[in-house]
DNA sequence: CTATTTGGTAAGTGTCAACTAACGGTAAGT
DNA sequence: ACTTACCGTTAGTTGACACTTACCAAATAG
């Protein structure tokens, strides 16, 4: 399993990525992740964790606080993923359309 | 939910991005698909019904054939999204970058 | 040193979803 | 009309996973 399908799977979860979207203003504390999210503390720890290893969000520790942010590489290489996919999809739809085509004259 | 939040959520499952990878190489009837899948026909009918009403794939009938295809509009909304993220992530980034330089003054 | 704040982890529970087997339905061939 | 090929749907089961509660560890305040 390379990290780009752990970043899919990761950005399943509703939750999930409403923590992860809540990192995109900025750097953020657990405790303030969680506060205005519908479940508990310890469930965001969790979740965390899943992104972590997806490697869309890297941690630094600030006295008792864990601060977290979004991970650029993690992010970068769904980028790059998706835009392959984009790419070798439209060349796939062009050459159809091009068979097709054909077949109606 | 939005169409976006459905195409993260369908990309979750292994086996169902890998159909949505096997149509990457072009459109395929659904027994052409599943070929070569480790599950049933009809399971990998009903991941076409989940990446269909995710707006990832469409569908037309050619005879008793229903020849499915990867629907541009779906990927690009993703990729949109993506973009969207990855510049707002960045520019916080470097909004930090800039408040922690502040702070070692 | 004690109390407080902050957060990761373990155990247990409930829900959801991916899968198979069985069935029905449609189009084409004979 | 009968058979064959192709596919969607339903019912039922099983495994994964998101969540909470409880507990423990580390850093700071007093």
């Amino acid at each position: 399993m390379t990290n780009v399908d752990r970043a899919f799977s990761a950005l399943h979860d509703p939750t999930r990525r409403a923590v992860f979207e809540r990192l995109r203003e900025g750097p953020r504390p657990v405790g303030e992740i969680a506060r205005g999210l519908p479940v508990t503390r310890p469930a965001v720890s969790q979740h965390l964790k899943v992104l972590r290893e997806a490697g869309l969000v890297s941690d630094r520790s600030e006295g008792t606080k864990r601060i977290y942010h979004i991970d650029p590489k993690g992010l970068g290489a769904m980028r790059a993923w998706l835009d392959q996919f984009w790419e070798s999809a439209l060349r796939a739809f062009a050459s159809e359309v091009e068979r097709s085509a054909k077949e109606d004259r």
